[in-house]
DNA sequence: ACGATCGTTGCAAATGTTGCAACACGACCT
DNA sequence: AGGTCGTGTTGCAACATTTGCAACGATCGT
């Protein structure tokens, strides 16, 4: 759209190959030599392109420090929230989504059902770490010997008779879940309450965060609620790409 | 020097800060919406910017896919890696490895302190030049006039009461410091925080990077860390053995 | 249903960008 | 030295690109 800005950008994957010099940048965009020499100027005062000691140009610092600082203000909250409702309106159900800090597993966002009998949870709380679905999404993708660590170190309190009963039956099960790239929770928090959910995970791959969608079986039985898994997967996957930066692009042309 | 490329550019820093909207956009580059919303799509096509799915804008993929290849080009960096993990396996503290580039010096590396009392910093962002010991020892080997006339440009700002007062006063630490070959910051960026720092060298002796070793002195005094200097040196001095070709022998035949 | 807020589009004016040609500088060769 | 090649740099005039405007649309909340 803004022919300037345009070849301007284009310099940037044309230098991540390797250092090039101004003849080489002007030919390899088409334009004249003097209008690629202003053009890298204004990257340069921007600390984009760096210029080394044999006048050659390069990749600056300023794209890494610019890069750092971005992931650290990234927030897995407000970025999957729009995400949350959206699914909230398609199926109704109470969805949460959850992060793993500091050995344990906190909800940190909620949307609440639409039907009238709700389960009850709250944003900031711990959730029960053995059994709950979205910490056995959180804690499967933890180190091996990490894992096995914290796992031993656990109680395992009987909520239910389908709780999780001890550490063995954990990590076997964690095992599944890392495997299967979701997970469930079948009445092993509260008799009558099921929980489906889906992995969000970073530009590297590394689970950062997971949603489920919950459900009392008065509402919805059990099976009925595993017919949601698609849409909750789709959801979750949405919600990594738009995290790493890679979602679909929205701009009408 | 290009007006367009300029603008487009500045739109960058602002959205690490967090994400934000058309307008805010266009308020802050001191535009017109429309002229802003051109600039967003052009670097929307470079995937340089995203757009969420509540419509506000951030720093899109390729930027990220950008800095790390401006940093695998510094391979200083590489080559220096392993080398700081083992100086942290060895003292515990937090390791810094920083370069000079365009009148700043930043931080290309770092290894986390295994003390639970952290200092804080930032990989890519820029060091406090006037008093970090990284910064001395990289514009401590920067040609006399040079040294001069980026000294006399430099802000002082008094962080601590043991911070750089002046020009005078930088350069005469600078001419010390190149002398000894070493350098440190004591409380001089936070009252309680000591450093030492050490450079790495190119084949042709120039200094190319520098590594520190931060502590706060509720972990050691400065006197205790300063204990550790001759293991930091050694430290760089293997780093520039390597960097230069010079390293000890992997495959010894 | 209405107003408010924010994103989007077409257009005409003019500002900013472009390519040119000439110059500067250094390296290299005869 | 003088000359030539290869590069980077600058001033300028022509014009293409960008800009701000104003009007339109979409969405939201009351």
């Amino acid at each position: 759209m803004s022919q300037t800005v345009d070849r301007a950008l284009s310099i940037l994957p044309l230098l991540a190959e390797g250092p090039a010099n101004l003849e080489q940048v002007s030919v390899r965009l088409g334009v004249h030599k003097s209008t690629a020499l202003r053009l890298l100027r204004t990257l340069h005062e921007h600390g984009m392109v760096y210029r080394q000691a044999d006048q050659r140009y390069r990749l600056g610092a300023r794209l890494f420090a610019l890069a750092q600082q971005a992931v650290e203000n990234l927030d897995v909250r407000e970025i999957a929230h729009p995400h949350l409702v959206e699914l909230n309106e398609n199926c109704g159900h109470t969805v949460h989504l959850a992060v793993h800090e500091e050995n344990e597993v906190l909800y940190i966002d909620k949307v609440e059902s639409r039907y009238p009998v709700r389960m009850y949870s709250r944003i900031g709380k711990p959730v029960a770490t053995t059994v709950a679905a979205v910490a056995k999404l959180l804690l499967a993708d933890l180190p091996e010997p990490e894992r096995r660590a914290l796992a031993e170190k656990l109680d395992y309190p009987r909520y239910t008779p389908r709780s999780t009963p001890d550490a063995t039956a954990f990590l076997a099960e964690l095992a599944k879940v890392r495997e299967q790239g979701w997970a469930t929770d079948l009445g092993g928090h509260e008799e009558s309450i099921n929980c489906v959910a889906a992995p969000i995970r970073g530009a590297d791959g590394r689970v950062i965060a997971a949603m489920s969608v919950s459900a009392p079986n008065v509402v919805v039985t059990a099976d009925e609620l595993l017919t949601l898994l698609p849409l909750v997967r789709r959801t979750a996957d949405a919600i990594s790409r738009e995290y790493s930066g890679n979602g679909p692009a929205k701009h009408p042309e």
